[in-house]
DNA sequence: GGTCGACTTGCACAAAGTTCAAGCCGTCTC
DNA sequence: GAGACGGCTTGAACTTTGTGCAAGTCGACC
């Protein structure tokens, strides 16, 4: 019997972890090492370094975004699960922006999900260059639209981190943006009428407002 | 006549500079000091810390963004305009994504930015939420191009600084990217077919596209 | 049973954020 | 003009963290 020892696969699945709770400053190879039951230096024998895992554990999460059949769904249908599918993807593991932000995130799965996304919009009736242009529209829209959200999950972590009441201090925050917006008519204005909704309403509008954009495009070409 | 002393704004535009070769990891408190001809730790006079340092940079960036006059150019082309300035900003400093995902990036600078943005949607015709829907759609498409765009900075930086010849492993690069495309059928097809067109033309289809899209909106309601 | 190669360990070093006690230097008061 | 004060700077030092290295451990195979 082999000796019980460390995987590739492991390593990853738990670096992951330590990324969902403490994103990319909370992942450290001592910690990473503890969590592993072994010495952090061990884990260098199965990958290169820190970069490296952290491109490695971001692809995997590609692998988590399911795939519909436009031929089922029909390719509106498709294109739309599909964003929904990246938005919630990224909003369950905030640090993948980061990490797209400072490294090329690109492997087996975000390949896969490319792949995919081309036969949507190839489905749609697009042809040429405008197969890549049309799912990029729709793709970047979902990824920006991630960012946003991402930073108040990393506001939530910093704060907890740092210790001291959350709440209280996530109250303080909103009343110093509140302050610096009370400079600005419009955004005075809107200080006053409570939003209400959540991101959600908003990410569903514009998702729509671009599909209806690509769908006149096939209708008018 | 008072010492020659540091100040704030010194500072943030040190960093800006060091930020914009650098990025996010290239930045630290005794490179800054150096740049600023005095010790590392004068810094933490005028400044709390490194990241509220990242903060207030970030924030500064938004200032650059110059603002059109949906009375004088049209609401559409207004939104353009912005849209395409905030992407080009953001080009120029490719860090502000890495330091939007970790931080929260609020200020005067950015609520000036946002301020206009309100109005310029409210000129178009919109109303209530729609308002905040409308904008959010083409701010966040604009964020999600440069996004993708940053990453291939951050990339070239990396290779920069870890040495050897760039072009090189540029090259490497696209070559792992191409062996792990072949994988999929589509993906593989793509490779036979080069590209010819830059990320502009792509930004720009997809820009149209959400504006049409709104422009359907204000059209139908 | 010994040897080999896969894997782990502890040590050590360097880089980088931050704290702190001490000092410097205009300016203001008497 | 002398002294005191407060704004600003300095250098040393502590801590955290990524990573290289030489030595060790352990199972499999000859």
């Amino acid at each position: 019997m082999p000796r019980d020892t460390l995987t590739r696969e492991q390593i990853i699945q738990t670096a992951v972890e330590v990324l969902d709770a403490e994103g990319v400053e909370g992942l450290n190879m001592r910690r990473l090492g503890t969590r592993l039951g072994s010495a952090a230096t061990a884990v260098y024998w199965h990958v290169k370094s820190k970069d490296e895992l952290l491109v490695l554990a971001a692809d995997e999460m590609w692998g988590e975004i399911e795939l519909p059949d436009p031929a089922a769904v029909g390719w509106r249908q498709a294109a739309a699960v599909m964003a929904r599918n990246l938005h919630a993807m990224v909003l369950r593991h905030p640090w993948l922006v980061t990490a797209m932000s400072t490294h090329t995130i690109y492997g087996p799965g975000k390949a896969r999900h490319d792949d995919h996304l081309i036969g949507v919009y190839e489905a749609a009736g697009f042809t040429g260059r405008q197969v890549d242009w049309a799912l990029n529209a729709v793709f970047v829209f979902a990824l920006g639209q991630a960012l946003g959200e991402a930073s108040d999950a990393a506001l939530r972590r910093r704060l907890r981190r740092t210790g001291g009441d959350e709440e209280e201090r996530m109250r303080a925050t909103a009343e110093w943006v509140a302050k610096v917006a009370a400079q600005f008519p419009r955004l005075r204005a809107r200080l006053e009428t409570p939003d209400g909704d959540g991101p959600d309403e908003s990410f569903e509008f514009g998702l729509q407002t671009v599909l209806d954009g690509l769908e006149a495009r096939l209708a008018g070409q």
